[in-house]
RNA sequence: GCGGCCGUGGUCCAGCCUGGUAAGACCCGAGCUUCCCAAGCUCGUGACGCGGGUCCGAAUCCCGCCGGCCGCACCA
C-alpha cells in the first residue's frame, strides 16, 4: 500500500461512512471515532466473527457488566494506584517526563512505587533539571489514565469509567463459578467499551481514549494448566518475537509449534499457547495475512501491575508499522486474591476430584476490536489497475449483496426492488442501487466490498432469471430468481465455487 | 504538554503573501441517454473550525480557543 493509497482509503472511509470524527460539528475531539453505517456494520460483523470463536466454538461465558466502576472496585484491583504515571513537568520549558524514568537515567536509583514525596525528595535533593532546557521541575504528580467521576447526585461517591472489562468478570467470579457447575477450565467473555485519558492521542484509530474490547479470561487450576483442546492448535505455527531478542535490538522473529513453544518453556503453558493459537486464527480468519502477525513477548518493564507474562499479537500495518491488536496476560491469582481481600469473600473454587480449595489462575487475552477494525481495512483495500476494490472476507462486508435493474426503465426497476425485498426478507443485507449505469454501481459495490451483485435484465422478465457477479473476478452467473437467496447464502459460507452457482455468462 | 505545519461544499483541494463575499476535480441528486463494469449531455444541492479585534469591507491581517498532521514526550 502506497501513500496515495493509504490517503484514499481514509478517504474512503470517510465518505462512505465507515468512520467519522466524532463530534464533529462542534469541532471534533482527539481520541474518538464515530462508526458510520458501514463501519457499524462491519464492526458488529467482526464481533460477530470473535463471538463465534470464544462464545460458541470454546462455549464460553458471557456477560455483560457496567462500564461505570466504583471506586472501591478499581482500588482493589490496582487501577487507582497504579494505573497512573508519576509525572513531572518542566516549570520552564512544560516538557513532561515519567518521574522513574528521569530518576533512573539520571541517578540509577530505583524509586518505582516509593511514592511521590519520595521521588520530589530525590529530585531535590539530586538537583535534576530538565533534559531538554535544564529548567526547573514542578511537584511531582500522579497522572491516573481513568476517567474520574462521581455517582449519584451531590455525592462523594467516586467512580470510574472501567480502564477494562476484565473487573466486571472477577467480581461475578462466584455467579459465574457456580454457573458452571463448578467446572475448570472455566472462560468468561465480556464485549464493551473501555476508557483511558491518553495524554495525547494520535494516530487516528490506534490511540483511543473510549474503545471497543473483547474480553476473555480463562479461569484454571494453577497445577494443571492443561488444555483440553491443546491438539487441535498443537502444530500451528506461531511467530513470536522473544523478549531478549527485542532487548537485543533484534527484529529476528521466531518460528514454532505451539507444542515445542510449551515443551520448551518460551511459552508458559499449554493454556496461553492455546489462545495464542486462537488469536492467530482470530486473525486470519478476518483477513490478516500470515506474514503480517507476530506475537511479541513483554519485557518484566512492560508488562501491567498484574501480569507474569504477556504476549502482545501485532499486526504489521503500512501506515503505522506493527499495531498491539490483543495482549494475553498471565494474571495468576491477582485479581481474585485482591478482590477477595478487599471485600472479604471468599473466591477460591472448590476442585472436586482433589477435594480442596484453590485460588484459580487466570490467563487473559483480550482484544482491541477498533485496532483490528483499522488493520482490516488496510489490508482489504487494493487498487487494481483503475479498480478500487475492498477485499474483505465475505462475512466481514456491510453489504453481502447490490440489487441492480440493469436500466431504468421498462419495468426493471419494480423487479430489481422485488428482488431486493425478497433478500431482506432472507436476512441478507442487500441494497439497491439504480443511479447511474449499471457500472458505476458495480465499481461502488467494489468500494465497499461488497461480495455479490445481483442485476436485473429484460430476460429476468421472461424466464425469471438474474445474473450474480462476484466481487474480485467480476464474472457472472445467471440463477433463477427463486434461488436466488439459498445460492448467495451458499456462496457467502464457500460452500460453492462461484462457477458452479449458476450458468456461467 | 512543547515545537513546526495546517483547518475552505460529501471528498481532495485553489484562493490567503498583495483584504473587495469563493474556483476546480471527484462524489452526490434530478433528468436525457444507456441491454453489464466509474462513458456522455443538461440541470442542481452544497463550504471559508469557533470567538474576538482591525477595517467602509476579512477565507485573506492580528489575538485567543478548539481540532488535525509530523517530531519530542507519554502509551500501565
Amino acid at each position: 500500500m502506497t501513500k496515495t493509497q493509504e490517503t484514499e482509503l481514509m478517504e474512503m472511509a470517510k465518505r462512505r461512512g465507515f468512520i467519522w470524527p466524532s463530534f464533529e460539528i462542534y469541532g471534533g475531539a482527539a481520541g474518538f471515532y464515530d462508526f458510520g453505517p458501514l463501519g457499524s456494520a462491519m464492526k458488529n460483523n467482526i464481533i460477530k466473527k470473535w463471538r463465534d470463536i470464544y462464545v460458541c466454538g470454546e462455549g464460553f461465558l458471557e456477560i455483560d457488566s457496567p462500564t461505570l466502576t466504583p471506586h472501591e472496585v478499581l482500588k482493589a484491583s490496582g487501577h487507582v494506584d497504579h494505573f497512573t504515571d508519576a509525572m513531572v513537568e518542566c516549570k520552564k520549558c512544560g516538557s513532561a517526563f515519567k518521574a522513574t524514568d528521569l530518576i533512573k537515567d539520571k541517578t540509577g536509583q530505583d524509586v518505582e512505587g516509593l511514592g511521590k514525596e519520595k521521588m520530589q525528595e530525590v529530585i531535590k535533593q539530586d538537583g535534576i533539571r530538565c533534559p531538554d532546557c535544564a529548567g526547573e521541575f514542578g511537584e511531582v504528580f500522579d497522572f491516573n489514565a481513568m476517567f474520574k467521576t462521581a455517582i449519584g447526585p451531590g455525592s462523594k461517591r467516586v467512580g470510574y469509567l472501567r480502564p477494562e472489562t476484565a473487573q466486571g468478570i472477577f467480581i461475578d467470579f462466584k455467579r459465574l463459578f457456580r454457573h458452571a457447575r463448578g467446572k475448570l477450565p472455566m472462560g468468561v467473555v465480556q464485549i464493551g467499551k473501555g476508557y483511558r485519558n491518553e495524554i495525547s492521542p494520535r494516530q487516528g484509530m490506534i490511540r483511543l481514549r473510549e474503545f471497543t474490547m473483547a474480553e476473555a479470561e480463562v479461569f484454571f487450576d494453577p497445577e494443571d494448566p492443561k488444555h483440553p483442546k491443546f491438539s487441535d492448535v498443537a502444530h500451528d505455527h506461531l511467530n513470536l518475537w522473544l523478549s531478549k531478542d527485542q532487548i537485543a535490538g533484534n527484529e529476528k522473529l521466531t518460528e514454532v509449534v505451539a507444542e515445542t513453544a510449551v515443551d520448551k518453556k518460551t511459552i508458559c503453558n499449554e493454556i496461553m499457547a492455546y489462545y495464542l493459537a486462537l488469536t492467530q486464527r482470530f486473525l486470519l480468519g478476518i483477513g490478516i495475512p500470515p506474514a503480517a502477525i507476530r506475537f511479541r513477548e513483554q519485557n518484566p518493564r512492560q508488562r501491567a501491575h498484574y501480569s507474569s507474562e504477556t504476549w502482545d499479537a501485532e499486526i504489521l500495518t503500512e501506515r503505522f508499522g506493527w499495531v498491539e491488536v490483543t495482549g494475553l496476560a498471565y494474571r495468576s491469582d491477582y485479581d481474585l486474591v485482591s478482590h477477595a481481600k478487599a471485600s472479604g469473600e471468599d473466591l477460591s473454587a472448590f476442585i472436586e476430584e482433589k477435594k480442596k480449595k484453590v485460588v484459580c489462575h487466570v490467563i487473559e487475552p483480550s482484544y482491541g476490536i477498533d485496532r483490528p477494525f483499522y488493520c482490516v481495512l488496510e489490508h482489504s483495500y487494493t487498487t487494481d489497475g483503475k479498480r478500487k476494490i475492498l477485499k474483505l472476507k465475505k462475512d466481514l462486508a456491510p453489504v453481502k449483496v447490490g440489487v441492480f435493474p440493469l436500466l431504468n426503465k421498462d419495468g426493471l426497476p419494480e423487479k430489481a426492488i422485488e428482488v431486493e425485498k425478497a433478500l431482506k426478507a432472507d436476512c441478507l443485507a442487500a441494497e439497491y442501487d439504480a443511479s447511474g449505469t449499471v457500472g458505476r454501481r458495480y465499481s461502488r459495490a467494489d468500494e465497499i466490498g461488497t461480495p455479490y451483485c445481483v442485476t436485473v435484465d429484460h430476460q429476468t422478465l421472461q424466464d425469471l432469471t438474474v445474473t450474480i457477479r462476484d466481487r474480485d473476478s467480476t464474472k457472472q452467473v445467471r440463477v433463477e430468481v427463486h434461488e436466488l437467496p439459498c445460492i448467495l447464502k451458499s456462496l457467502l459460507r464457500d460452500e460453492i465455487p462461484f462457477e458452479k452457482a449458476g450458468k456461467p455468462i
